[in-house]
RNA sequence: GGCGCAUUGGUGUAGUUGGUUAACACGCUGCCCUCUCAAGGCAGAGAUCACGGGUUCGAGUCCCGUAUGCGCUACCA
């Protein structure tokens, strides 16, 4: 039974970066009727936040990516993690180190690093050179016990290479040499990353450890630690990490809210489609493969992928996953910032607006549902007496979105009388030709007169009009539209009149709130 | 500093065991459609496959080197 798991660090929003690993971990699982499990690695306290927690459980909600067994908390299992480098301890895979706990310095983490290595190398220092690492059991014991802090190292072989293949990158190794002695345990007692995942992944029965690259190298260190445990050391796959447009880090303190996941959610993006989005970042599908070669359990074949398809349903990305199709390089977020236009990467607004207008109906209702709720735009009778309108309406409007938000701002004509007009709408629409004052209401009586009210009459009743008129079709029709909107853009006017119905159409029509709002 | 990983148009990617004009999606430009804007259709711009050497009749595909980026190198995760 494959056993895989999703393990972030309560320590902020949910990264998108962080999202994809959970992504690919749940395809996975589901792929091959394996378990996908949720760790929450809290045992740094002072960053964890239950807020934090929250949201990642949300997010993962919100992507559709459900988790089997109970949620495990890291800082639970501290106790035994503690008792586990003890063993090792008293087995003599590892010891006590007595150095004093090292005061931080100003410089940053990583220049310190790099100015001790320079000093070790100067100094013929090599990572064996820990004077405690030989100290007689019973010296070590007797300064214990006298309560002189101490903190745990896993003892390294001098000799010898740490070996494994990574089903991502491939062949990796290692010489012990590289490997320091980590620190399994802090002096405070505290449980440190390496000791506590190997540990937690043991108990829950890992069988395929998916996650980020940036943990390619640390996986000689957790091998190490699986054989002093005897445990055995499950798969590997690394995934290419998500960078910034500038091939940096992509970061909430230099990027802000694009990296949230919940930003997506709160943007009006469609689950499906930003999880669809979210899976081509490091991975595509096999296009040669034959449909034969696709099952999943019991599911219908597939028809062969055509080129250039990249919607795929839920179904279909079960089917299609496979970790050796998983890159080995990074892929670039691609967002312009400062450019409300192109806040995110275009190709997930693109997919996005294709989900909209192309989903089924049906499951994009509740998610419109949704959006008007929040926007205090719902009323029950969409649920009810007018269900039926309430479908056509969004199916008639959502040809043209991007977001959900798109419904309750663009759209919110058709669903509330208290709308918005776009400025530059009427003055291109309205107040650029004087004479649509008095055509308008005027359009508004042959609507009101006409016999029946659809899409079909009421052209036909504003194309006779503009010809007695004497006025092109096209500015009764902008006109109308942005009387009936408040926008620019829309549908074809003549669904939008049919949609409105008559009374709504006819009381809009003979607004002269253009005029008061915009008029010179 | 050491070690590791990566490198195909602006971005995401395809490119079977090396073999004719490097494919697709997003984005971009133009045209068509048209009541607007999308969508859709058509056409197009954009890559000497990071660079330099090899191996070969032939390399994006194999080998070596260089550069660049990223990661790890913490009593962070």
């Amino acid at each position: 039974m494959i056993r895989v798991r999703f393990a972030p660090s309560p320590t902020g929003y949910l990264h998108i970066g962080a999202a994809r690993s959970a992504l690919f971990n749940w395809l996975f699982a589901r792929k091959v009727g394996g378990k996908f499990l949720l760790r929450i690695e809290d045992t740094d306290l002072r960053r964890s936040t239950d807020e934090s927690t929250r949201s990642i459980i949300e997010g993962l909600e919100w992507l559709g990516l459900d988790y089997d067994e109970d949620l495990v908390f890291q800082s639970d299992n501290a106790d035994k993690h503690r008792a586990a480098a003890r063993k090792l301890v008293e087995e003599g895979k590892a010891y006590r180190d007595f150095t004093p706990r090292e005061q931080r310095e100003d410089k940053s983490v990583k220049q310190g690093i790099v100015d001790r290595a320079r000093a070790h190398a100067a100094e013929g220092i090599d990572h064996r050179s820990n004077p405690f690492r030989d100290l007689s059991n019973e010296e070590s014991e007797r300064r214990a016990a006298a309560g002189e802090p101490f903190a745990i190292r896993l003892k390294v072989a001098p000799e010898g290479v740490s070996h494994f293949t990574d089903i991502v990158y491939g062949e990796q190794e290692r010489a012990h040499s590289e490997i320091e002695d980590l620190v399994l345990l802090r002096s405070d007692g505290h449980p440190l990353y390496n000791l506590s995942v190997v540990l937690d992944d043991i108990e829950m029965g890992i069988t395929d450890v998916i996650r980020g690259q940036d943990h390619l190298t640390n996986t000689h260190k957790q091998i190490l630690l699986y054989q002093a445990f005897g445990a055995e050391i499950p798969r590997f796959a690394h995934l290419p990490l998500i960078l910034a447009p500038n091939k940096g880090k992509l970061s909430k303190r230099k990027h802000g809210e694009v990296v949230s996941l919940t930003t997506y959610r709160d943007r009006g993006f469609v689950p499906a489609a930003f999880r669809n989005f979210l899976a081509l970042l490091g991975w595509s599908p096999d296009t040669t493969q034959h449909a034969a070669e696709i099952t999943v359990g019991d599911s219908e074949m597939q028809p062969n992928l055509e080129p250039g398809d990249e919607i795929f349903s839920q179904h279909r990305l079960i089917e299609l996953f496979s970790l050796d199709r998983i890159h080995k390089s990074p892929a670039v977020f691609n967002f312009q910032e400062n450019d409300p236009r192109h806040w995110t990467d275009d190709k997930a607004l693109w997919m996005n607006a294709e989900y909209i207008r192309t989903m089924p109906l049906a499951e994009l209702l509740p998610l419109v549902k949704a959006e008007l709720r929040a926007e205090k735009l719902w009323r029950e009778e969409y649920d009810d007496d007018e269900s039926a309108w309430f479908e056509q309406a969004v199916n008639l409007v959502r040809q043209r979105f991007f977001t959900l938000k798109d419904f309750s701002s663009q759209g919110r004509a058709y669903f509330s009388e208290d709308f918005d007009f776009d400025e530059a709408a009427v003055r291109k629409n309205i107040l650029k030709e004087p004479r649509l004052k008095e055509l308008l209401p005027a359009l508004a009586d042959r609507m009101a007169a006409t016999e029946a009210f659809s899409a079909a009459t009421a052209e036909e009743a504003l194309r006779a009009f503009s010809e007695e008129a004497e006025v092109k079709a096209g500015l009764l029709i902008n006109g109308s539209r942005t009387m009936l909107t408040g926008q620019a853009v829309g549908p074809s006017m003549f669904e939008v009149f049919e949609i409105l119905g008559r009374e709504r159409s006819v009381m809009r029509l003979r607004s002269q709130r253009p005029w008061h709002e915009f008029g010179a």
